[in-house]
DNA sequence: AATCGTCGTTCTT
DNA sequence: AAGAACGACGATT
């Protein structure tokens, strides 16, 4: 029987390996890296609605866009409506960090108006459903850590290389663009 | 290297 | 409903 709030599971192919995305009407919920376990989501379905099918392919685009180290020109719609209002407002101050710059987690706390929420700010950007396309790799430690990553640190070097971003040592004076 | 302050989220009562 | 526990931090000692 159908689900009230049905979501789908398409995959998509890269450069970088076959990517896992989930859907639901109000656009992507999670993107999953190549060979990343998915579990509590449907079955790969062959019939998505147009909508969703348009959605996908905004993020196929995006994604090879960034994977190439451009920036994309229009990404899929995001469903944060399972997200925290705190978690949104972090989200949404990833999307302006511009490809190929960086900040640091206390960075991201102060543009909240939140300076002392830095270890908060982490929290956030580990529960970001949808890595890559909301850009919580260009998040760094302050002093030249790399933080930590939840799709693992290999990836998150590996994006970081891609946009030929350096670290380890003066991260501050990369961070204003 | 060890500890502490901070704060949003998730578990426990 | 309230409190304890737990981090993708950062600063201090």
């Amino acid at each position: 029987m159908r689900s009230k709030n049905p979501i789908w599971r398409r995959s998509v192919s890269t450069a970088a390996g076959e990517f896992t995305a989930v859907f639901s009407a109000a656009g992507l919920r999670e993107l999953h890296f190549p060979g990343e376990k998915i579990l509590r989501s449907p079955p790969d379905s062959q019939p998505v609605p147009p909508a969703v099918a348009k959605n996908c392919l905004r993020l196929e685009t995006s994604l090879k866009a960034i994977l190439s180290g451009r920036e994309p020109k229009q990404r899929p719609h995001l469903d944060w409506s399972r997200a925290t209002p705190f978690q949104q407002s972090v989200w949404r101050e990833l999307l302006a960090i511009p490809c190929g710059s960086v900040r640091t987690y206390g960075q991201i706390a102060s543009a909240l108006a939140k300076p002392l929420a830095a270890r908060a700010v982490g929290t956030a950007c580990g529960a970001n459903p949808v890595p890559v396309l909301v850009p919580c790799h260009r998040v760094l430690a302050i002093g030249g850590g790399l933080g930590g990553f939840s799709g693992g640190l290999d990836w998150k070097r590996k994006l970081l290389t891609l946009e030929r971003v350096t670290w380890g040592g003066a991260i501050l004076a990369n961070s204003r663009d």
